[in-house]
DNA sequence: AAACTGTTCAACCGCAGAGGT
DNA sequence: GACCTCTGCGGTTGAACAGTT
């Protein structure tokens, strides 16, 4: 069978949106309103495009007081913490980035952002990297095995750690959070802060679940884990989330990771010197905050284990 | 100057969920 | 409850442009 498709594909014009094309679709909307529906719109207009492509012309570009390009320190911010703590849910970081659009910080992430975080490499460098990285990954058989079987509930044996997910800043540990002594930024920080206390629910015991740990990559240094934050994001999917069950906590992990697990391209994030790079274990409470990362008896990092958001709360 | 490579970003695609019947 | 339509979302693509060799 198959869904039937929004438009009629052949008599729908495709491409960059003409001056034109603008003009009319701006036009109509801003005397007439969407009408609450996009597919009939071009139609009444007379525009040969599909309904989704206007409303999507509309929302990332004509709409008014969008703001394109040029993204402040403090909205790189925003967008890095907030990615970290939920991921790719581009809407609801746009939702706290007046003027700017899902599609706007989604491409800004993924040419930017990413780079500005984990430093310029070459695609062959990175695929040299991943390669070995993965290498090291499958020679950790315990490990890999806990990895690919998802083993969400901690069932290794080792220790979980509880994080209240309302009780502490989520975004705090974040070092530019803190500079010369004192906090900065406290507006920006409490914002997302209460805007993940909205995504976690309710709930005073609402935490977040990190249960697996990847086994150490540090060459010589076999007492420093890297706790590759792999999340059981069953609770977030009830919630509405789509797509990965795995929080940008990995990607971060490895990228922290092929880059030789130096930071020093947060610099710019946080202030920090250049003098200071950093390892996996100081940066750590960037993806697991504060109290989620402790060690365990054994000296190895275990995982952070934060219970499920009992209500998201979401839409 | 030409060819090649990398980057950016607007736009498309398919899926999932909401809401109506 | 089943089905259908529409909307919204996130991933991906590809054209245009910029930079490099």
């Amino acid at each position: 069978m198959g869904r039937a498709p929004c438009c009629d594909k052949a008599s729908v014009k495709k491409g960059p949106w003409s001056p034109e094309e603008d003009a009319k679709l701006k036009s109509y909307i801003e005397q007439n309103g969407t009408g609450g529906n996009w597919i009939a719109l071009p139609q009444k207009i007379g525009l040969k495009r599909c309904g989704k492509s206007c409303r999507l012309r509309w929302l990332n570009y004509l709409r008014p007081n969008i703001k394109h390009g040029g993204f402040s320190e403090e909205e790189d911010r925003i967008i890095l913490s907030l990615y970290i703590s939920i991921g790719s849910r581009w809407s609801i970081i746009a939702a706290q980035l007046p003027g700017r659009t899902d599609n706007d910080i989604k491409n800004y992430w993924n040419t930017r952002l990413k780079k500005k975080l984990f430093g310029k490499q070459s695609r062959k460098d990175q695929r040299q990297q991943q390669q070995q990285f993965m290498r090291q990954a499958t020679s950790s058989d315990g490990m890999k095995q806990e990895a690919e079987t998802g083993d969400v509930n901690g069932s290794s044996g080792l220790p979980a750690i509880n994080y209240n997910w309302h009780q502490q800043t989520i975004v705090g540990p974040v070092p530019g959070m803190m500079m010369e002594g004192h906090r900065i930024r406290d507006e920006v920080d409490e914002s997302i802060r209460k805007l993940l206390y909205k995504l976690g629910g309710p709930g005073p015991f609402a935490t977040l679940q990190v249960p697996q740990c990847v086994p150490p990559m540090c060459e010589g240094s076999p007492s420093i884990m890297l706790p590759s934050c792999t999340v059981d994001t069953t609770s977030l999917n009830e919630g509405g989330m789509q797509g990965s069950s795995t929080l940008p906590a990995l990607e971060l992990d490895q990228s922290f990771h092929f880059n030789q697990v130096k930071l020093d391209s947060l610099d710019c994030f946080f202030g920090m010197g250049t003098d200071q790079s950093m390892r996996w274990s100081e940066v750590s409470p960037l993806v697991c905050p504060n109290n989620t990362v402790a060690s365990s008896s054994q000296g190895l990092q275990p995982y952070c284990h934060v219970d499920e958001p009992a209500n998201l709360g979401m839409k």
